[in-house]
RNA sequence: GGGCGAAUAGCUCAGUUGGAAGAGCAUCCGGCUUACAUCCGGAAGGUCACAGGUUCAAGUCCUGUUUCGCCCA
């Protein structure tokens, strides 16, 4: 059976794929008699589609979760997605609005039907786009937030919280977004900077015809300010506390206070203070008992309380309010200002801090033993550094804004009544109210945040609250991959829930990627251009060359780039598989030898070796995660080992009768090599292994490789690294003195090194045809010929005659070059070695190395000075 | 303002405990050699940001400086 020249993965990968489900390789069942090895995804949403983020996450995943199937884990990845409350809703409200609809017009229960069937209909892509991508998560026990058993688990959680006082209710300053309409968390606030301008204010004093002077980046806030602050312990402005300022246009009374936030040294060092519209007026107004006047509306237009403003988006009033304080001359002066202000994570649009009555979480019990696991590394991050991020986060944790005035999510199983006022918190919706029986309750209409379902995802989709098998046996789960970007949302809220639920980890090691960006180093996104899309790359090269190539650029830094030409270079290596697939099959034949022979030749026993080392290296950065380092270690013995001198060599020996070793070495070197990349590139390695035996189970179940001590040769190694060098060095010569490809040479080889020359005896044949060569001869001592260049490597001198091929100036001058290279080298070198301090303090082996070297560049040096003076003579 | 990270070949980056500076791509030279031109052979290219220090020995450890990036306030 033959194999085309090239590889076509576009007729390979999505076969292979439904080979795999058909024969049912991903599903993990529980067997207590084997180690488990799990993971749970970080949840994608389900308006979301594959970009090279999740590409990478998931490839990352794939990799680790195939090598430990292949390595006797019973290995369970759980798939699902989260219902992404706010992204799914604009969603649905923007199809609704082509129709000339809005979501009141629907009622709540109509639209969330709505939000279901366009789920049905177009969400989760990403499922497709994994298959697509390879990866070989348990598709069985893909789960979904919305679900109903993960439903229950949000309910259950939720009242569990709320009994053990954790969740309250309270009327607070929240990030408020107008476009979403809805509260969300801090953490879902993100700072950007924005050119705007410092406002310098002129308010009146009362009784007097003094004024003092405020600075503001907002000036419409002034409606609702009720206080003016200064620092108490700014000696300039402290006899002004207790007086009382006059606003401007609204005329309230204003009393000044003192606040030690405020800077003296900002603006005019005086500080307006509007409680219901910045967070740190909201505190020092609580200090202060003042008045919280809220001027917005949740649209963010200005209310009643605004006067004459009421009506005007924030905006406009903004303008409208700088105009009027102009015309009664209380503008002082206004600057150009660059600050940083709260935009919405989901729309971008600017945060209104607003006055509101929500639910929270109170963080601070939850957050010390989350704490605490990650401190005494009970939980490892991986990279480490990350670690001081989510200690900084969690020491200084605010409580959490779970409630979302939104429809689609889980509605918060709480019931007002109408008599008694008091709340009812239930799992079950309750017939009547707890306190006084009345039945006139109704249930809370906010949602949770997603991120609270997503929280107890390690535990919900394994059926928690439920004591299920799956959480006795796969439970806490090993690892979790994820990006350090989501560190608060995912890992920080999974290992406190887990915690207090479970009373277990949820995970034992967190591996956090680095973040993908453009070869610029920009990130990817949509409204940049920027974006590389992975159904683009699996038409054009192939999903094993995207992971491939996203694998081997995953370093442990904190960006990696990645571009066309980075996927090209993977796509044409895995050509090189194939092609060395092709070859091993064209010349095996038929033959399935499944035993290595007894090793005799050394190239044989070499490549042996270097396979047992390869083997044991991409073990050994499997435990350490270091991803790019495998795949590294497996590119570099493939192709510059394997086949660039291998096969090169080896070929002789198969075109011979009797080549019964040499096939069953290609051939056992075919299905190691498959093995170790299976977890990269799952679809090729799948695809040749079934094409050598289709009667053959499948790759993704075969064993890994496991190195073998006793095949570690260095001998071997030694003797076909020197074999090596003699014959780089001929092609050098070659190559550097223009040697026509296809003229023949001659080589002479003089060595009185028995073993070299033993070795270059047995396998000049092979020489020949490597270099070029019609003859070659070795032997202890051979007088130069005239006119020959020269080589020089370990004990051995190489000659090789130019008469008739060549100028023989050219090597005179090349060697000169060699000359002065070996001179500096072997100065350093002495220098070195005549040091007395390196002498006493640097371990035996070191300086018997160095000594070793220093020898071999003196006997070097000479040779080359005396064979030059020998040419100027001729 | 606080914190974290980065600075190595023209470009993108590796470099695990300190012991002769690496890869891929790009460049240059030579080849359609019967697995592969998505290839083969060869070459060139680096004061490892700067300044100190520790050490026999520093890209690697320590201190400071500069530039860039990110996060938090």
């Amino acid at each position: 059976m033959e194999l085309p020249k090239r590889y076509d993965p576009t007729e390979v990968e999505d076969k292979i794929y439904s080979f795999w489900e058909e024969q049912a390789l991903f599903d993990a069942d529980i067997d207590w008699d084997k180690e488990p090895f799990t993971m749970v995804i970080p949840p994608p949403n389900i308006t979301s589609v594959m970009h090279i983020g999740n590409a990478l996450i998931y490839t990352l995943h794939d990799v680790l979760i195939r090598y430990k199937r292949m390595d006797g884990y019973v290995a369970c990845w759980f798939p699902g997605m989260d219902h992404a409350g706010i992204a799914t809703q604009n969603v649905v409200e923007r199809r609704l609005a082509t129709e000339n609809c809005t979501r009141h017009d629907l009622g709540r229960e109509k639209f969330v039907e709505r939000v279901w069937e366009w789920k049905r209909e177009y969400g989760g892509q990403i499922q497709r786009q994994m298959k697509a991508l390879g990866t070989s998560p348990d598709w069985r026990r893909e789960r979904f937030t919305l679900d109903d058993d993960l439903s229950m688990a949000v309910c259950a959680a939720f009242v569990r919280l709320y009994n053990e006082g954790y969740i309250y209710r309270d009327k607070r300053l929240i990030n408020w977004c107008p476009r979403c309409q809805t509260a969300i968390s801090d953490i879902e606030v993100i700072h950007h900077e924005i050119d705007g301008n410092l406002y310098y204010i002129r308010y009146a004093l009362q009784n007097s015809a003094d004024y003092i002077t405020i600075t503001t980046t907002r000036p419409e806030t002034m409606l609702g300010d009720s206080a003016i602050a200064v620092n108490p312990y700014d000696q300039q402005k402290k006899s002004l506390l207790g007086k009382i300022a006059i606003l401007p246009i609204l005329e309230r009374e204003l009393p000044i206070v003192d606040a030690v936030e405020v800077d003296p040294k900002f603006g005019t060092g005086i500080l307006k203070i509007t409680p219901a519209h910045d967070p740190l007026d909201f505190e020092i107004g609580k200090r202060h008992n003042l008045p919280q006047i809220n001027i917005f509306t949740n649209d963010a237009n200005l209310n009643e309380n605004a006067g004459p403003y009421a009506g005007l988006d924030r905006y406009a009033a903004r303008k409208q309010i700088v105009v009027d304080l102009k015309a009664c001359g209380r503008i002082e002066k206004i600057i150009p200002y660059r600050h940083a202000i709260g935009h919405c994570q989901r729309c971008d649009t600017l945060i209104e801090p607003l006055i509101s009555m929500q639910w929270f979480v109170a963080m601070a019990d939850l957050a010390a033993p989350a704490i605490e696991v990650v401190r005494t590394d009970t939980i490892k991050f991986i990279p480490s550094r990350w670690k001081s991020l989510y200690f900084d986060w969690l020491e200084k944790i605010k409580d959490w804004c779970i409630s979302r005035q939104l429809w689609w999510g889980h509605r918060i199983p709480a019931w007002y009544c109408a008599d008694c006022k008091e709340i009812t918190v239930a799992i079950a919706p309750p017939q009547r109210c707890s306190a006084c029986q009345s039945s006139k309750i109704e249930q809370e209409t906010d949602v949770l945040d997603t991120w609270f379902s997503s929280a107890l995802w390690p535990i919900s989709v394994m059926g928690w609250p439920q004591q299920t098998e799956e959480l006795k046996y796969f439970y806490p789960t090993s690892l979790l991959i994820t990006g350090f970007d989501i560190i608060f949302f995912w890992v920080a809220r999974m290992i406190m829930m887990g915690l207090y639920f479970q009373g277990i980890i949820p995970f034992k090691e967190v591996y956090f990627t680095p973040l993908v960006e453009d070869e610029h180093g920009v990130k990817m996104s949509s409204s940049r251009g920027n974006i590389i899309d992975p159904l683009e790359i699996k038409e054009r090269y192939g999903m094993d060359a995207l992971r491939f190539s996203l694998t081997q650029a995953s370093s442990k830094g904190r960006g990696i780039r990645i571009a066309m030409r980075d996927i090209e270079a993977s796509r044409n290596f895995l050509n090189k598989v194939w092609n060395m697939a092709r070859f091993i099959l064209l010349e095996i034949g038929d033959d399935r030898p499944n035993e290595l022979p007894q090793l005799v030749e050394i190239e044989d026993r070499w490549i042996i070796s270097q396979l047992a080392k390869t083997t044991e290296l991409v073990r050994n950065y499997f435990a350490s995660y270091s991803f790019n380092q495998a795949a590294d270690t497996i590119y570099d013995f493939v192709w510059h080992q394997c086949c660039d001198w291998y096969l090169e060599i080896v070929k002789q020996r198969l075109n011979e009768a009797d080549n019964k070793d040499a096939v069953a070495v290609i051939y056992y070197l075919l299905q190691e090599i498959l093995k170790l990349l299976h977890p990269f590139v799952p679809f090729i390695t799948e695809e040749i292994w079934q094409r050598i035996n289709n009667r053959r189970s499948p790759i993704a179940i075969a064993h890994f490789p496991c190195a073998d001590h006793n095949q570690i040769d260095r001998e071997a190694e030694k003797l076909v690294e020197l074999f090596q060098r003699m014959v780089t060095a001929v092609r050098r010569v070659r190559a550097e003195l223009r040697i026509p490809q296809q003229a023949l040479i001659q080589v002479l080889i003089s060595t009185e090194n028995k073993m070299i020359n033993t070795m270059m005896e047995k396998k000049s044949r092979v020489f020949s045809a490597l270099v070029g060569a019609d003859y070659v001869k070795i032997d202890q001592r051979i007088t130069p010929p005239a006119n020959a260049a020269k080589q020089i490597v370990d004990e051995a001198e190489i000659f090789i005659p130019l008469t008739g091929l060549i100028d023989i100036t050219k090597e005179r001058a090349r060697l000169e070059g060699v000359l002065t290279k070996i001179s500096k080298e072997l100065y350093a070198l002495q220098k070195r070695l005549n040091n007395q301090a390196f002498r006493v303090n640097a371990p035996a082996e070191i300086i018997a190395k160095e000594e070793s070297r220093a020898a071999e560049y003196t006997a070097m040096e000479a040779q080359l000075q005396a064979y030059i003076v020998a040419l100027k003579e001729k």
